[in-house]
DNA sequence: TAACTTTGCTAACGGTGTTAGGTAAAACAC
DNA sequence: GTGTTTTACCTAACACCGTTAGCAAAGTTA
């Protein structure tokens, strides 16, 4: 009785060719211009079979949203691992959270632009590596090794990522090339380079 | 012939009371709700009476945009105003900063939010000052007594909104109480006082 | 009083997210 | 193979949205 497989699979391919579809909306014209109604042009579907898939439209954008994050997650991991210094450890997910900003601004956008607020950064994770943990490990292990004993790392952590998505969201919303490129890029690295003095002590 | 002082006194009366409306609205609601419609309703006049005073309606949103901004400027610089010590005057600037955005979050996310982009943080203001001006001044003159003259202070004043606007849009989006409001506070004190630490050397 | 200008309205256009209700096809039971 | 039930899908609507064309009434001027 492979019927109900068979019509199971014919639904995940209606589904994932919604998410598909919607994505190349996005890609071409923006969240902003994105509709139910263009999707189901797109599929050649009607309006209502949207609702068969996804409760909203909120919903859809909700599965982007945990596409980017795990996506990020995988990239700050991977750029972890390259080496074992925690000093360079931060630097390196500095590196790999910029580019992955810059690579995928549509994920960028929907994850921290006008909070479609997914998760609060850290959960809707697959339960496994958090950005907490991926982030305060070196760090503590930097402040460890640093004499002051009052700095809180906690805090740290909070500062790591304000400072980047700072830099990132202010480029972003500029009109374009407000500031060249390689400046903007600089200032992180000076940012984090300071960020990392700072924890050294 | 005090006829077309009253008609342009009259006509000025219903443009307040749209933004008045408007803002109304926008503090019982948030940005998302606010519509032409219902500004419209609650004026007690007809739809298309907005569009004699308005081109659109993000022609209303810059204007919010352009008072969120004036407001901000006028809140630094007369933090600034405070002290003389340069690194004093930064610190006070990001208090106002950080003060401004909580105690006026609608402003602050339509300034910053999504990118309504009113100005690229500088321009639309009278003229007189500009952020610019108010936060790249103490910072030369702490780069200034620095023997590292190595230090690019644009690169610098680009870090220093950065971090700030970092650390407010994040706790911002955040769902409510993530993190006790003392430890943001003290987020942002640390962030600063390390930024000045590396500003001095 | 007649002509003109301003003011404000109704009603529409084309768009949005969402849902109620019906039909035809497919799957199942006998 | 026939009858019944489930599923898939669509049409059409609801209630909004921003925006604008066109018209009627009121106010102003000569």
């Amino acid at each position: 009785m492979g019927i109900a497989e068979r019509r199971l699979r014919q639904k995940d391919e209606v589904r994932s060719s919604i998410l598909e579809t919607a994505w190349n909306i996005v890609r071409e014209e923006g969240w902003q211009s994105l509709s139910i109604r263009k999707i189901a042009d797109a599929i050649e579907y009607s309006v209502p079979v949207i609702y068969d898939h996804f409760a909203n439209k909120e919903a859809i954008l909700l599965e982007f949203g945990k596409q980017g994050f795990n996506l990020l997650a995988s990239k700050m991991e991977e750029a972890k691992k390259t080496t074992e210094e925690p000093g360079e450890q931060l630097k390196a997910m500095a590196d790999a959270y910029w580019n992955f900003a810059f690579r995928n601004k549509e994920y960028y956008q929907l994850m921290f632009g006008l909070g479609i607020a997914c998760c609060e950064t850290d959960k809707c994770l697959p339960g496994t590596i958090t950005f907490r943990d991926l982030v305060m490990e070196p760090i503590s292990r930097l402040l460890a090794e640093n004499t002051n004993k009052q700095i809180n790392g906690c805090l740290k952590y909070h500062t790591f990522w304000s400072v980047m998505h700072g830099l990132i969201s202010i480029k972003m919303t500029a009109n374009t090339a407000e500031v060249a490129d390689e400046l903007n890029k600089m200032v992180l690295d000076d940012a984090i380079d300071g960020f990392i003095r700072n924890l050294k002590g």
